[in-house]
DNA sequence: GTCTATAGTTCGATAGAC
DNA sequence: GTCTATCGAACTATAGAC
């Protein structure tokens, strides 16, 4: 049981609140008892609830796209001579998100924060995204350029936006696989996920760069 | 412009408030301002909030599912010797959501609804959704293992639940793909998206038919 | 840095006239 | 059915002691 501080405590919990309720639904009241601390000290130290929820959101998303640059470096490395597999870069773009979302706590909390504000079209989830994750999204589709051949700029962009869609499966994880499959299929199971979202994205991507519309 | 009663008002402006600022960040006050109604005439014809974002979703998912039903019932008619095209079951699924989304509004409000609630794991969402979709998400579950030989039933329902994660791209509608794209692509459009979903999930089911994994 | 106490606002819901 | 008026609870944020 580490002694962390405050700051930590308070995103920790934070994350977990806005996880659960969203952010008009969470209360400063709720995350300050989750913390452990008086509601006064979430002011002190991050000013709003809007300031507060963008800490929450840069700290593990920063993590996240940090690892994706560099695991999109490892498999263009200069000298490297033969392209990745799009499997790879489909790793590259999921593995991140599943592993530094959680770090302790049970569930991955972070993922379906992640989720409701990919999926919002308020303007605070809008600039967040933008800010966090437009840049490494572009470097995801060039990426799909160079290994997929005949794939065309405007394709290469759906094909992220529909990658990033089914991965919506596993970071929401609602619990509705297993509901529809009688308790066979479990959203919860990253491995069990990942190993049929990345053959269904790739012949997805492939499949584009066959159709005829422009 | 048609004259039509109060209730209709309501749930009019309640479907656009809450499509823009979900369930907790929406409120009645505002509700009633855009149904031009006293904000008591809420409570009288619906009792509570949450009664009133009930009615609200069934309005609507219950018009795209008996419009969806209807399509099903159309492909395997009986006498039909032959089985309808995975691209065909992939027009029924999303068609009518696209459609019955909107009447007269503009932009597709309910689309935005349906994809928060989908992608939420708060109890009221979860149970909206198996009340209103798990019965006709079995019913296109079934159809895809009938239309796809070798599919297992656990991809099958794999298979839902991805193609509703790609379709959430166009039922969300945050104008991401636009921003990506330089203004190229947009998601707005239903037609060139539809032109795009359909091959990309076509072509993934038909590939979770071979991959290794139990 | 962390606390208690509270100011000031907004919320969902209801009472009661018409 | 529709309105005005309002209650009591919850909210974000701040003031000020330690």
């Amino acid at each position: 049981m580490p002694e962390q501080n405050a700051s930590q405590s308070i995103l920790d919990a934070a994350e977990r609140i806005f996880a659960l309720h969203g952010f008009e639904g969470a209360s400063m009241r709720q995350i300050s008892v989750e913390a452990g601390v008086a509601q006064a000290l979430l002011h002190y130290h991050f000013g709003t609830k809007e300031k507060l929820y963008e800490a929450m959101f840069s700290r593990r998303s920063d993590a996240i796209n940090t690892e994706r640059a560099a695991r999109l470096d490892v498999l263009f490395a200069a000298g490297g001579e033969q392209l990745p597999s799009l499997a790879s870069l489909l790793e590259a773009l999921f593995r991140p998100t599943v592993e530094f979302g959680h770090e302790g706590q049970a569930g991955n909390m972070f993922s379906r924060v992640l989720a409701a504000t990919a999926n919002a079209d308020d303007e605070r989830s809008r600039a967040l995204i933008a800010t966090h994750y437009d840049a490494i999204a572009q470097r995801f589709i060039d990426a799909f350029q160079r290994v997929v051949p005949g794939l065309k700029p405007s394709d290469a962009v759906w094909s992220y936006m529909f990658a990033i869609g089914v991965g919506m499966t596993m970071m929401a994880a609602t619990g509705r696989a297993g509901r529809l499959s009688g308790g066979v299929c479990n959203d919860s199971d990253v491995d069990a996920v990942m190993a049929r979202i990345v053959p269904f994205i790739s012949a997805g991507i492939e499949a584009l760069t066959s159709h005829s519309s422009t």
